[in-house]
RNA sequence: UCCCGAGUAGCUCAGCCGGUUAGAGCAUCUGACUGUUAAUCAGAGGGUCGUCAGUUCGAGUCUGACCUCGGGAGCCA
């Protein structure tokens, strides 16, 4: 009978679990501890490793297969890089029938050996094991949601705590952490500085979309002001609050003072839209220049997205092969077009022009005054233009209304990067830095200039021109994926209805 | 929120015009075979056909409501 070798499924702590406790937590590359000649499979594969050397590598079983030749093939995945290695067991080994012969997907594995050149084909290195021992095993094989074959996207939705194990979750992983250092990288290169602008906020404003409600008070026992409304004064902060939906009002304080300046940080809207690009929790990013005009902040756009995109394709290589080989076939060419011309810049005039000449028909009227739709902007970056275009100063009633009124008394100094393939990748635009000039358009939007004192004072005391962007993180790890969801950009995603795990 | 589509084995799906005991591949288990590469071959187990109601002699199949998921739109990042 079978069960009579899994007895041993619940030992106490191992000799090599109790290794794993004590190593450093964070150690300081991936060639890890010399203790117990502990390697990253990454290093392992790479060649950083002498053939011959003793190693101990340590993850979870992507696939098992055996010989009768007496010996078993387990490919072993650690995080480490999008490969998994090839380890070898003997039927020598003392556990081989007991355990080695029932290892399933996922169960968790030390194996100790020697690294050698492989005498297969498929990887330059695998490790001959001495020894494996099983640290986890996995309840029941049948039912273990991941398989070693295609699983639709939406069935691992349901398992968001056992999806990174897979080849696709395990790549957005790692590009998203790669991304992200990217991101503070490109900043600090050039002198700006990370501002950690406040998630629970007074602001309700910002144009930018419904808010979620902080609040300790007791719902089932409001108390009430004396109109009969909730009485906010007694709340938490003794005002009413809600979560940040953008940075960028606050961060334009330490714009001007420390001239250049970011965001990037967790940000929350309670939109009701269920689609592929919207998500309730999500990480935005927001620079903000101080002496710069929307010239200034497109050179920033271009040069940001040219340089997460390339720090990818120089990092990723491995897991972009695969996005470009099993999710979307231009995954990897569309970053180096990217990267290889410059954005063309039109103005939103132009674009219309452009729009009411194109030789289509489009769903949405096009007009002067009028936003453009998402069938306009893809129309304009990928049939027109054939790539990255930066349309610049929107008439001046679509915009909101922080971004500085041009000469001509129409139009915004806003901008929005179009990329071929996403539509709007980016939207910034110039700050409206002259007082009377923001007082006259917060009027016009019916904004209480008592809620923005402080707003205001930052134009009373050193004003100066100053823009800025934002973006949304998981778009653009959507995008540099080739993902179809944005519930796919990000571990454990927040909608409308959507809030386990 | 609106429009459209889909829920059948652990996963991916087939199931005709309503009619006998609901099938396949993968996965799992057993056996065979092999330095194997999502191995291969043979066998076995595995199902309240999303839920509730209705039509019918008879419903996985037709009708309605609800639930869940997906796609599109709007809003936007």
């Amino acid at each position: 009978m079978y069960p009579a070798p899994r007895e041993p499924r619940q030992p106490g702590p191992s000799r090599a679990f109790r290794a794993i406790m004590r190593d450093p937590p964070q150690a300081p590359q991936h060639a890890g501890s010399t203790r117990m000649n502990i390697v990253a499979i990454r290093d392992a594969l790479a060649g950083r490793i002498d053939a011959g050397a003793p190693v101990t590598v340590r993850g979870w079983v992507r696939t098992r297969r055996d010989s009768k030749a007496g010996l078993s093939f387990v490919n072993l995945h650690d995080g480490s890089c999008f490969e998994p290695i090839q380890v070898v067991a003997p039927a020598t080994l003392a556990n081989y029938e007991s355990e080695v012969r029932h290892l399933t997907a996922g169960c968790a594995i030390v194996a100790r050996g020697t690294l050698v050149p492989s005498q297969g084909k498929g990887q330059a290195f695998e490790v001959q094991a001495d020894a494996i021992e099983v640290l986890g095993w996995v309840d029941d094989p049948e039912t273990y949601p991941i398989q070693p074959k295609p699983h639709s996207m939406e069935f691992l939705r349901e398992v968001a705590h056992l999806r990174p194990r897979t080849n696709t979750f395990g790549a957005v992983t790692r590009v998203r952490h790669c991304m992200a250092q990217a991101v503070h990288r490109f900043f600090h290169e050039r002198g700006f500085y990370w501002v950690n602008t406040p998630i629970i906020t007074t602001s309700d404003a910002e144009g930018a979309g419904q808010m979620f409600r902080v609040s300790t008070l007791d719902l089932a026992n409001l108390p009430r002001d004396e109109r009969g409304g909730v009485d906010f004064r007694r709340d938490f902060f003794g005002r009413e609050t809600f979560l940040t939906v953008s940075g960028q009002l606050a961060v334009e304080g330490y714009c001007l003072a420390l001239g250049k300046v970011y965001t990037f940080g967790p940000t929350f809207r309670a939109e009701n839209s269920n689609t592929t690009r919207h998500l309730a929790e999500f990480w935005m990013i927001e620079p903000e220049i101080a002496f710069a005009d929307l010239d200034d902040d497109a050179d920033l756009a271009e040069d940001f997205l040219k340089y997460i995109f390339k720090a990818v394709l120089d990092e990723r290589g491995d897991d972009m092969a695969f996005f470009a080989d099993k999710l979307e076939k231009t995954a990897v060419s569309r970053l180096e077009a990217f990267l290889a011309a410059p954005f063309a810049r039109i103005d939103y005039s132009e674009a219309i022009d452009i729009l009411e000449k194109a030789p289509r028909k489009f769903e949405f009227p096009v007009g002067w005054g009028a936003d453009l739709q998402t069938e306009h902007e893809r129309y304009l970056s990928e049939e027109h233009v054939g790539r990255p275009v930066v349309v610049m100063n929107y008439p001046e009633h679509i915009k909101a209304f922080y971004m500085r009124l041009n000469d001509d008394g129409r139009t915004v100094a806003a901008m929005d990067v179009l990329a071929p393939g996403i539509g709007e990748i980016i939207g910034g635009s110039q700050r409206e830095e002259r007082l009377d000039v923001l007082d006259r358009r917060m009027a016009q939007f019916g904004l209480d200039p008592a809620h923005y004192q402080w707003y205001r004072d930052l134009r009373r005391y050193g004003t100066v021109p100053h823009a800025g962007f934002g973006l949304g993180f998981e778009r653009l790890v959507v995008y540099v994926c080739g993902l179809a969801n944005i519930r796919d950009a990000i571990p454990y995603p927040r909608a409308p209805g959507v809030a386990e795990f």
